[in-house]
DNA sequence: ACGGATTTCCGTACAGTGCACGAAAGGCGG
DNA sequence: CCGCCTTTCGTGCACTGTACGGAAATCCGT
């Protein structure tokens, strides 16, 4: 029914033609992260997006050229979720400030698991994200690195954190409640050990830890050991604390802290 | 025309119906790398891998209950390309098994650059990629470590090997030729140097490596400096070579020495 | 040799997608 | 009051995953 009426012909209309632009990037953008919080990446579409806004489909696009466009405005709109505790606080020693960044984002990419289902699809370009690179980089220089050895320690420390944390949301990708990870997570490690004839190794040391899988995928399966304190709010600013993200974050940080005073990041022989 | 004749009515048929089972799990997942090696993950459906086997749509189903599934087998299926150089060899040095493992995953992950995607999206509980895992863990136990700090040290390194070349291939995660990588990494570096004022640090470190992004998704923007060899076929077996990858990996590596050392990977202070 | 029963296929249908096109409806200047 | 411009959005198209049910080919018991 294409508007048999002028506008819908209501005898009390009120004060409805609101006028002017109601719609803009910022609400799109923002509506795609909410929807994206509650429905996944696989959950969302451009109509489901634009109900949300109250608005018809077609309308998104005098704002946006794609569907993927979106998607990259929205990953780097959540980016600076990442509170860089900015200038009240003194400089940091290097490695207290790398470490904070780091558990940051991995907080963040807690919080809204899209995020790492999204970084291994598109570059991030976006200003939000040079701006934390920039940030990640200059603390690096600060600490005395520089050229080739520089470029690898970034690269080895994202690449680190994005792993790791994408291995951690792999569990409870799925609509999961956490319940449903916790299940999942348990049937996995009754799987292996049930195969312990198979994967020995494996089942000898299923269940220790929050593991997470790796460039294959791997093979964990987290026993929920100490689990991950609730994404939303707990208190690990700290980091280095029993799980294995802090773990494995001061092993690289040893390498390079180890580098740092052997005058190189030990080149290729 | 839902086959107005009994199959056709050809008065020279020859020896057709071919007879049983004309498809099979195999087929199907042989036939889904190939097209997800040529398509990428967003251009497979059900309705081309049919095409591909010659086959209806619907007679997929009979041996696979969603598409969900034949992504979850391809994966598990590609990775046996690891090849894991058998018996031959004597066991090496747990350092250089490590290292030609990795390496061999990132050569497999470089070719079919859709397992990046799909890693970020599913836990790998598969045969192939336990066996894989299993073997990665023994050789960790062989150098000496157990417990939590073992569990950190297989989850450090496959988090940082997933994460390096899922930021490798996010460049060319597009139908993109070789042509339209270096085009769009030229334009992203040209992009951070342009905006110098605002990047500082990391304009001035841009085009020293074929970096990676990272946690973030980071900003990186690998100038082609070195590129990295032919994804296909290169030999760089041997690892340790300039490109970031053999740096990051050997950080890492003498961070986990340096705790055998110790007698303990640095626990929680 | 023949008539089910079983197994394998697959055409059709349906609800959903991203987006091209062009029409409508509101605000504005004159 | 008239055009004009901006913003909104209905409709349509090509495509997706997959439920359903029917057709064909084979096997098996007699």
């Amino acid at each position: 029914m294409p508007e048999q009426r002028p506008h819908g012909s209501v005898w009390f209309r009120a004060d409805e033609r609101p006028a002017r632009p109601r719609l803009s990037r910022e609400r799109i953008v923002t509506a795609a992260i909410e929807l994206l919080d509650a429905e996944g990446v696989e959950g969302f579409s451009m109509r489901r997006l634009a109900a949300r806004l109250h608005a018809g489909t077609m309308s998104l696009y005098s704002y946006v050229a794609t569907k993927e466009d979106v998607l990259d405005l929205a990953l780097d709109a959540v980016m600076d979720e990442i509170e860089l505790d900015g200038e009240d606080a003194p400089p940091k020693h290097w490695r207290a400030d790398l470490t904070g960044q780091l558990v940051q984002s991995r907080r963040v990419m807690q919080r809204h698991t899209w995020i790492t289902a999204l970084i291994g699809t598109r570059p991030l370009l976006g200003p939000t994200s040079l701006a934390r690179s920039e940030r990640f980089y200059a603390a690096l220089e600060r600490a005395g690195l520089s050229g080739p050895e520089l470029v690898a320690a970034v690269s080895t420390l994202f690449s680190y954190v994005h792993g790791y944390v994408a291995a951690e949301n792999v569990w409870r990708s799925r609509v999961g409640t956490r319940e449903d990870e916790l299940d999942l997570r348990r049937r996995a490690q009754r799987h292996v050990v049930a195969h312990a004839d198979r994967y020995p190794a494996l089942a000898r040391n299923a269940g220790l830890d929050r593991v997470g899988p790796g460039p294959d995928g791997g093979a964990d399966l987290g026993g929920a050991g100490l689990g991950d304190a609730d994404p939303g709010d707990a208190d690990f600013g700290d980091a280095a604390f029993g799980d294995g993200f802090a773990r494995g974050l001061d092993l690289i940080l040893d390498g390079i802290e180890a580098a740092l005073g052997r005058g190189t990041v030990r080149g290729a022989p």
